[in-house]
DNA sequence: CGCCTCAGTTAGAAGCTATAACGACTGTAG
DNA sequence: CTACAGTCGTTATAGCTTCTAACTGAGGCG
């Protein structure tokens, strides 16, 4: 006997070694969070009930409040999730060329959008009245955008310039420091535009009804982004 | 004495005569649906209470169910309203000249838009998951795409065909009869989907830390669909 | 004039978010 | 090993929501 005992946990609550009482608290976040996407998938957003998810987790409704202040608080938290599943798909998207290729994130991010249509709902579509973004997702968003011009560099350099692209010249607020040609703002401007508008209309369902595959309309405001 | 009595009702209950009980009750209705939109104006769709709408009214929750049967049956009177509303819209915009200027639509779209912007995102915004349109909105809907349709046939008949046109000409399902041009049809929708992609956004809040005037990007982006 | 329909009421069920108070467990310190 | 303290989950409760059922009152219509 005097089996080893299991490995003394270290008391210093380092951050990759945290207490058993920390390491819990994480795991259960996690798993409230996994049971609220589900939830979002099948009902969108606005049908997120905590009392369910209590339930479904097997416990009563005010204990999630040990875990999250209030409902707000969890889709806060759920739409930074969103926002930095975008952006890792953007730069998983990237990562295989030098300066990632522009129908190569257009593709990524439709993909993304289809891949869970009330998680791109989540971040895209129609805002809560209240409520206003944290400051880490518009940290995100900016990194996104980032992406989205470095891959409007290649394609928008040598386009004509157009008197919106004068104007833009002279009202730049975000793209601190960047300074891009204002070629390629509007670039990347109208790309999020258009893009956004296939995708929102073809998630919420505008397009049924009409035979044609949102897919190549998609391709096809991509293909016309891409050549000019 | 024996003064004239005012003029006898017609007992005959004729839709533009009808008897007193139903003409109070369109009355009421039109109250509630009042109501609902000043709600909806300043709080969104999702934050519309039936109770409050009652309260307000000088009633209780419950009598509002004698004119509506739920306030899903509400909120879909209120979607068929707002198509109406932009159809007419439209139809002002295109009464002027033959044919329906299509810069003309462009700019009362986004005027429409901005002038009740939750109006507008109740109909192309975030749906609700099992909500189906009734038939009556997508003639209402079909009455504006035609429209559409009309306005882009002077600036879009001698466009350059692409692939996608070709692919558009055999997977044509709406536009019943109406057998426009592939070019035609490719410009109307593509109008759509990025005049949405502009307004969407700019509704949502999320041109907000840009400086630019998003009603810049929009016209650019109109007379880059103008001009082809 | 009397009936009868319909408007609006109260009462109540079932659901939600959120707070407060309490018991119990557990990790930690002595 | 024991005692403390912090946290987790519970029940109870308030207040909100939609929506149904049953009752009352008043108005229109024959």
């Amino acid at each position: 006997m005097n089996a080893p005992r299991p490995q003394k946990p270290e008391a210093s609550d380092s951050p990759e070694n945290p207490p058993p009482r920390a390491r819990y608290r994480t795991q259960v976040r996690a798993e409230i969070k996994e049971h609220a996407w589900r939830q979002i998938a099948t009902a969108g957003a606005s049908a997120l009930s905590l009392n369910a998810i209590a339930k479904q987790m097997g416990m009563t409704g005010p204990a999630l409040y040990r875990y999250f202040a209030s409902r707000d608080d969890l889709i806060t938290e759920l739409v930074t999730d969103a926002y930095r599943s975008l952006a890792d798909a953007f730069h998983a998207a990237s990562a295989g060329t030098q300066g990632a290729d522009f129908a190569d994130l257009g593709h990524a991010l439709r993909a993304w959008a289809l891949e869970d249509p009330h998680r791109y709902l989540l971040i895209y579509g129609t805002p809560v009245p209240g409520y206003h973004a944290p400051a880490d997702v518009t940290l995100i968003a900016a990194e996104i955008m980032t992406m989205l011009l470095d891959a409007c560099v290649p394609v928008a350099t040598d386009a004509e310039s157009t008197p919106f692209d004068a104007y833009l010249a002279g009202n730049r607020a975000w793209d601190g420091g960047y300074s891009a040609p204002a070629q390629v703002l509007h670039r990347a401007l109208v790309s999020w535009t258009r893009m956004h508008g296939v995708l929102s209309l073809e998630l919420a369902g505008h397009f049924t009804g009409m035979a044609f595959d949102p897919a190549e309309l998609y391709a096809a405001e991509l293909d016309r982004l891409r050549t000019g």
